[in-house]
DNA sequence: GCTTTTAATGACTGAATGTTCAGTTAATAA
DNA sequence: TTATTAACTGAACATTCAGTCATTAAAAGC
């Protein structure tokens, strides 16, 4: 058996894994690339295409590589898949979790704070992607989406939670931070992204030619899902 | 050039489209299937595998056909979903706008009846599969994006946002049904449908063995999501 | 029976693509 | 210089599967 989860990244020469500080002299041919940019690569094309519809050659034209040498990097392409999510999620959870332990005031500006820095993180970046992906490919990737659930959507929705908890124990918020709630206060803005990702539209009656006025109108719809949540979580 | 697009079905023999009361006489074999059986069992594989993974011999399998028998009725693995989405979801939605139409009770009530009805129909279906499917392949099939977004989406819509209209205009709703507002209000539902037909968990505390307990719960859930939003309907 | 017509089959094909690996390149160490 | 090691390459391989088609089956007309 091996010693490594397929779904890791290949263990590159325990040079690379050494401190700044200590480079131990390495032998051989230099790295021209390293496995953060063939994710990064591999996440643009993931996000546009599909997993599916993605094909290796094309991540490894994309990072200037050859097709082989995504071999020396990634197992597999479930094992690129993996750490595309990896990479991609799991850092931006931590400043929300920063943001709901030092916040001191009402629950309704928490809440505006955490969703506003979720769409500039995420929805509007092409992480947004990655929600979508997850959703078409969870099924057929039981080992990733695992990953994503544990280390993505729990965090989240616990952070989420915690900030919905801290309004309500203020008196400010009419519920509890439960899952169900949580899925409710995410939809508007999760759904947004899936549909931004999937149809490639969003529906409102902005024009599509005019960059900045599409991103006026973007702004104004989020702020106005946002309000839609505090207000249900306020009532009376 | 063919006489009929690529993402409809077969036309078969003219004495199929007859109608019953003058049957025409047929000769030959009389068919053993027909297309709807194969797009229904089709249905089935495309929501529990996607459609790349979906092999249409496997289709032909749960359909009791050969795989060349389906290529008597439809034209191609995309042809095939298009009839999937379309038989799927397109007469699911006349029932709604009768609601609406007929409705004379109070905003709050019609929304209710509207989302129960929306969930005991597609939600808690297989139905609610095609949500799933069309946003992990809106991309790659942008003939069936658009057939989808406007016989079921825009219609969809229209439909939650002339209910918003009607609550608003006796004014119990403080928003109107602009586009935004409708996906606000379909998100917790929609997202749910979409958890449960990707990751397959709809995560809460409920026992997943027991599926009267898991059943009721659901219920649950759901009731707590429809009074969410009538609650961001309804503010002051 | 025999012919005609339609339905159905399933082995086959061809294209696409994930994966492998023998060989090449570029660096360090002796 | 030469040996050694690691990174990299890309052609070849193996598999999967949508789509095809020659053949067989079953009904109706004569």
């Amino acid at each position: 058996m091996s010693e490594h989860s397929p779904l890791l990244p290949v263990p590159r020469s325990a040079e690379l894994l050494a401190t700044d500080a200590h480079p131990l002299v390495r032998r051989g041919r230099p790295a021209l690339v390293d496995p953060a940019t063939l994710a990064a690569c591999a996440l643009d094309l993931f996000v546009e295409k599909g997993y599916a519809a993605t094909r290796l050659e094309d991540v490894a034209l994309a990072a200037g590589v050859s097709k082989g040498t995504l071999y020396l990097y990634f197992d597999s392409k479930a094992a690129l898949f993996a750490a595309v999510v990896r990479q991609g999620l799991v850092p931006a959870l931590a400043g929300g979790e920063a943001l709901v332990d030092s916040h001191r005031g009402s629950g309704a500006d928490l809440m505006r704070e955490l969703l506003w820095g979720w769409w500039r993180l995420i929805g509007a970046t092409r992480l947004g992607g990655l929600p979508k992906l997850m959703v078409a490919e969870a099924r057929n990737f039981p080992d990733i989406a695992e990953l994503y659930h544990r280390e993505v959507m729990a965090r989240g929705c616990a952070l989420i939670g915690r900030a919905i908890d801290y309004g309500h124990a203020r008196g400010e918020f009419c519920v509890a931070g439960d899952p169900c709630t949580v899925q409710a206060v995410m939809a508007p803005l999760l759904l947004r992204v899936l549909m931004k990702h999937s149809f490639g539209c969003v529906d409102h009656a902005a024009p599509e030619d005019d960059p900045s006025a599409a991103a006026q109108a973007e702004s104004t719809d989020i702020a106005a899902a946002i309000e839609f949540v505090i207000r249900a979580l306020e009532h009376d």
